[in-house]
RNA sequence: GGGCUUGUAGCUCAGAUGGUUAGAGCACUGUGCUGAUAACGCAGGGGUCACAGGUUCGAAUCCUGUCAAGCCCA
């Protein structure tokens, strides 16, 4: 006995059941201990941060997250999934900044950083109960009672030993960073707080003289917004593709100059002034030229002012000619990288000139525009001044103008490793592929060197201690080697600022210093890409449990981290192990409004996902983000289309899964969860059809292709419904013979169980109810839970191509035999005598009689066969395939086409029946026509209603005969009983006696049928006559015929 | 500015290696069928396949450019 099952399906409420289950018995845990000793699957968790509510998108990421685990357990492996979260970093600072209305870092600092950061640990689990909440609810498998946790000391030491690793093998240095700096609160500011700070402003726009060396009368023609970095010039930068020209031209004075600027911006620069263009070469001819420099205060120290080459350099406005200081600008400092250039750092932290800058010392930079401007005038140098509007940069805190400005930072020289983190990315199995050349590929090859440090308060301290005195460095990489160094044991030390900060020793290089530590911290990302070492502990801990769990089987983010996490992960892991950290990835795309913009807080767009889990539940959520679109593409999202994943896969199969529940607790047939063997077609397409789909969905969740894993499930599931089911019907309510219904039971229960089985990394709920309901009413020494048994294995021998092509064929021709009834206006409750087809080959026509049986039920015939050519009156059509036909002749095609079509079919049909080649002649040539290069279309005539679709033919006889009239009348007097018993509120087991009281022509046509009638009404007895006064009655018309009708349900 | 992705019906999406008539589901209209179904069947309306060139006998598909959107980088 099963549990009764209702039609009607709750769905939140049949999750939280399930739900509830999982949770009494532990399921999810059994499901890691139950595979103890099976095969390793490795997946790692991309830990997000709690301080936010989470919201669709992390939906999007935890569903795919979660599908590749279930399936696998499933298969036999082991697989346990521990739950992670990123704790530092700057949106947590903000968060607790925003709570006390800070608004610089030396707000922080008054504030106290130890009072701070305690703050910003709490803050990082402020929605960890959301986060749980909805993990939970989504049934997302993970372990969120040991996840690791990145602020956590055995975290912060796992890292230090990493950055250990790579200073003692100098891969850690100290440089310069560019980075948006406000002079006035003294602190870089993030990208997203520059964002928050652009204004329009007008600004100088000079255009400077740089002399050449080696050519006296030339000069460069240079433009900048920022006089006030001239002073830090130590080279220009052109575009070596870009068409550059010398010009010369009058100059005020009376005399002549030659200047070099790029040639689509003269007219630009020079309006219609008189000149002549003296030559046109490419930007690359310009590379090393030398020229004077503007100002001398600070003496390079390496080789300057020259000209370098520069993808950057666009022709936009200008000159095509670009000034570059590297200390105040990001492009300059990386061309100062690449070239060796020195840089003159002329400006201080506070934004006032150093002293070296004689004229303007302590001078505030923008200050300094007009006297720079008026300084390059006297010395000849100055061409042209105006104005420039544009947007710029400002602190969001208080309006001062952001300066680009280099700071010391620490790096890693990521880009020594460029090659070998590309050889090594070529072996990771990228989904969709194109990431793995493209977006990732390409940052890897454009690899620039990670800039580690971060001057901020929450996250984990640089473990470098500077000597006061003398520039002695050390790194540590481990507490027990600080607990050395500083001479105490420091085993209990927080490891964050400011505790960190006390630590201090004696420098032993020069013996009069201390070595303090650096106050900077590191970036986040470094956090998160060390996560499969530090969530170990490792190397001080679980070196046993880091090799299993070493590299990644699989991991699944959103495409953002395509330079965040998965860049981390791959830098990490290369550097210090020389290898990957994960095998496949999936690369989500990002989740759209329903009008294709980007949810956003700012846009109030953002769907709660609670909004969708509470009316539609997580199965259909997760469905639905599964099977709308591929993975690696942004999908636009609303409520509605989940809702519409339930009424059109959801609750198909339920009705499904009720109606059997449903019958086989009335006939409690035999069942077992083997799949069996049976005569019925039917049943053999079905299982056919079933065993395709185990082959093919398994073979796509190992290809982690999730589209082909999920939509064939729905197809299936729509045949099962609508054909199989809508076909087999009456097989379960009476059937002639018992072996017949108990193969039918056997069938749709080996369905339903297979499905619930391939449902359950996917739709885990509504798989678990199946299963639970299904499997143990018959095994009850079944895996108490879906995620407990074995995936099912297809069964080659129960796959029957040909067959499932018949079936294909009978469907289509079905249609088309729809279709022609409407046409000819022939209801489907009047049989027909017959039913003709065509198809497109012999191969095909086997079907009709195969399933004639079948074809004559649903189109309600009497008869089906296939049309034939010789008998019928048909006309044929011969048409050329371009497929077969284009590719074999080429340009020839469109005339042979032509003169295919002039042919009369039928002098040709006759052998192509027979199965042989004709000759046509197109341009004075004679070609073979093969019997599968051309499509012959029968057209029946004359008699018949007809629908064709291509090849396919369905023609009905739709003459009446008076036998047909009458049953087509006790079949519509039926139809009409039935409709009075449903609306009378009859179970469907009730019987009744049926009176009706008709017109003779009526009578004679129901009595005819009298058996059939009473079989389909279940009726003890049929009484021509008015039905009593207690009967349940109808006065309806039929055929020009008035009727009236009753019955009384008998009780029993 | 660079890299990558996307653009097909009102909506969500299919449309290997080019093949002449571009499909499905939802929604809409008509009609049929039904004692599992929130359904189902049949039919209809709805498309200059973002735009413009090119290659080809033939282009939604390949090439070039343009436009629009998104992400990452600058």
């Amino acid at each position: 006995m099963f549990k009764p099952v209702s039609s009607k399906l709750e769905v939140p409420s049949m999750e939280e059941e399930v739900l509830k289950f999982w949770k009494q018995n532990d399921i999810f845990t059994k499901t890691v201990e139950l595979r103890k000793g099976g095969p390793e699957y490795v997946f790692y968790e991309g830990p997000p941060t709690a301080n936010g509510k989470p919201g669709v998108h992390h939906v999007l990421a935890r569903a795919f997250k979660d599908m590749f685990p279930r399936y696998k357990i499933m298969r036999g492996y082991h697989v346990s999934r521990r739950g992670g979260w990123d704790t530092h970093g700057l949106p947590v600072e903000i968060e607790v900044e925003k709570r006390h209305g800070f608004s610089n870092k030396r707000d922080i600092e008054a504030y106290g950083i130890a009072k701070f950061n305690e703050e910003c640990r709490k803050s990082a689990f402020d929605y960890i109960n959301d986060w749980e909440k909805l993990t939970d609810r989504i049934a997302f498998w993970v372990d969120l009672e040991t996840a690791y946790v990145t602020f956590t000391n055995d975290y912060i030491e796992s890292i230090w030993n990493i950055l250990k690793n790579f200073y003692d093998k100098d891969l850690i240095y100290k440089g310069y960073k560019v980075v948006p700096y406000c002079t006035r609160c003294g602190t870089p500011l993030s990208d997203h707080e520059v964002a928050l700070g652009y204004h329009e402003v007008t600004d100088p726009s000079i255009f400077i003289r740089l002399p050449l060396v080696d050519k006296p009368d030339t000069a460069l023609l240079v433009w900048t917004t920022t006089p006030w970095t001239l002073p830090g010039n130590v080279a220009v930068a052109v575009h070596p593709e870009v068409d550059y020209i010398t010009i010369e031209r009058k100059t005020e004075d009376g005399g002549k100059e030659k200047l070099i600027l790029a040639k689509g911006l003269l007219e630009k620069v020079f309006a219609d002034e008189e000149l002549t263009v003296l030559n046109t070469f490419k930007g690359k001819k310009l590379k090393g030229e030398k020229y004077h420099p503007l100002f001398t205060f600070i003496p390079p120290d390496k080789p300057a002012h020259y000209v370098v080459l520069a993808d950057f350099v666009t022709t936009e406005d200008g000159t095509g000619l670009v000034h570059l200081a590297p200390a105040f600008g990001a492009d300059d400092m990386s061309m100062s990288k690449k070239h060796d250039l020195p840089v003159l750092m002329t400006v201080q932290p506070d934004g006032a000139f150093v002293p070296e800058v004689t004229p303007w010392r302590g001078m505030w930079v923008k200050d300094a525009d007009p006297l720079i401007t008026k300084d390059l005038e006297a010395r000849g140098l100055l061409f042209r001044v105006e104005t420039y509007t544009h947007t710029y940069p400002f602190c969001w805190r208080c309006e001062t103008p952001l300066l680009y400005y280099a700071r010391d930072a620490w790096y890693i020289r990521t880009s020594q490793f460029k090659d070998r983190l590309v050889e090594l990315n070529r072996t990771i199995n990228w989904v969709p592929d194109n990431i793995k050349e493209g977006r990732f590929g390409n940052w890897l090859e454009n690899n620039i060197h990670w800039a580690l440090s971060r001057e901020r308060y929450w996250g984990t301290p640089l473990p470098i201690w500077e000597c006061t005195v003398c520039d002695h460095k050390e790194m540590v990489g481990s507490v027990n080697e600080l607990s050395e160094k500083a001479g105490k044991d420091l085993s209990e030390l927080d490891l964050h600022r400011p505790y960190v900060d006390e630590i201090t020793w004696d420098c032993k290089e020069c013996d009069e210093g201390l070595l303090k530590r650096i106050p900077d911290l590191i970036d986040v990302w470094f956090d998160s890409g060390s996560m499969p070492y530090a969530q170990w502990h490792y190397p001080f801990e679980n070196q046993e449990k880091f090799k299993k769990q070493y590299p990644a089987d699989y991991i699944c983010e959103a495409v953002d981290q395509t330079r965040g996490w998965f860049y981390s992960l791959h830098a990490v892991s290369t550097l210090l192990n020389d290898s990957i950290s994960f095998k496949n990835v999936i690369c989500l795309g990002l989740i759209l409004d329903s009008k294709g913009r980007k949810m956003s807080k700012r846009l109030g767009n953002v769907v709660d996902p609670w909004e969708v889990l509470d009316v539609h539940g997580a199965d259909a959520f997760r469905w639905y983000l599964y099977t709308a679109s591929p993975p690696g593409q942004d999908r636009r999202f609303s409520p509605e289309l989940v809702g519409e994943v339930v009424r059109d896969f959801t609750l198909t199969l339920w009705n499904v899964y009720s109606f059997f529940v449903t019958y086989a607790n009335l006939d409690k047939p035999k069942l077992t969860t083997v799949i069996a063997w049976s005569e019925n077609q039917l049943d053999r397409w079905l299982l056919s059809e079933l065993n395709v789909l185990v082959r093919d969905v398994t073979n796509a969740y190992e290809n982690y292709d999730v589209l082909n894993a999920t939509r064939p499930i729905a197809t299936f599931v729509e045949k099962l419904s609508t054909w199989y089911l809508r076909r087999s019907r009456r097989r379960f309510w009476k059937s002639e013979s018992d072996s017949d219904k108990g193969t039918a039971y056997q069938t749709l229960y080996t369905a339903l169980i297979t499905l619930a089985k391939l449902l359950a990394p996917t739709m885990p709920f509504l798989a678990e109810e199946l299963y639970r309901n299904l499997v143990h009413a018959v095994d009850q020494f079944a895996p108490e839970s879906v995620s407990l048994a074995e995936w099912p294995k297809y069964e080659e021998s129960f796959i029957d191509e040909d067959l499932n092509r018949d079936m294909a064929v009978v469907t289509k021709l079905v249609s088309l035999g729809h279709s022609a009834r409407q046409k000819a206006n022939r209801k489907v409750r009047q049989p027909l005598a017959e039913a003709a087809f065509s198809v497109g080959s012999a191969v095909e026509g086997k079907a009709i009689a195969e399933f004639a049986q079948l074809i004559e039920d649903e189109l309600n015939v009497k008869k089906v066969r296939l049309l034939d050519a010789r008998e019928e009156a048909v006309a044929h059509e011969i048409k050329p395939l371009p497929m077969q036909l284009g590719q074999k002749y080429g340009n020839k095609f469109p005339g042979i086409r032509k003169a295919i079509l002039g042919l009369n079919p039928e002098d040709v049909v006759h052998s192509l029946l027979a199965g042989e080649s004709f000759k046509v002649s197109a341009e004075e040539t004679d070609y073979d026509i093969q019997p599968d290069e051309v499509e012959v279309i029968v057209h029946a005539k004359e008699g018949f209603a007809v629908a064709e679709d291509g090849a396919y033919v369905a023609a009905l006889v739709t003459e009446l005969t008076p036998e047909l009239v009458a049953e087509g009348r006790a079949r519509e007097f039926v139809r009409r009983v039935q409709d009075l018993r449903k609306s009378a509120d009859l179970a469907v087991s009730d019987r009744i006696e049926l009176y009706v009281d008709a017109s003779p022509k009526m009578k004679s046509a129901l009595d005819v049928h009298k058996d059939y009638i009473i079989g389909e009404t279940l009726s003890s007895v049929l009484k021509f006559m008015v039905p009593p006064a207690n009967a349940t009655k109808a006065e309806d018309e039929f055929d020009g015929e008035k009727l009236s009708f009753g019955f009384v349900v008998i009780l029993i």
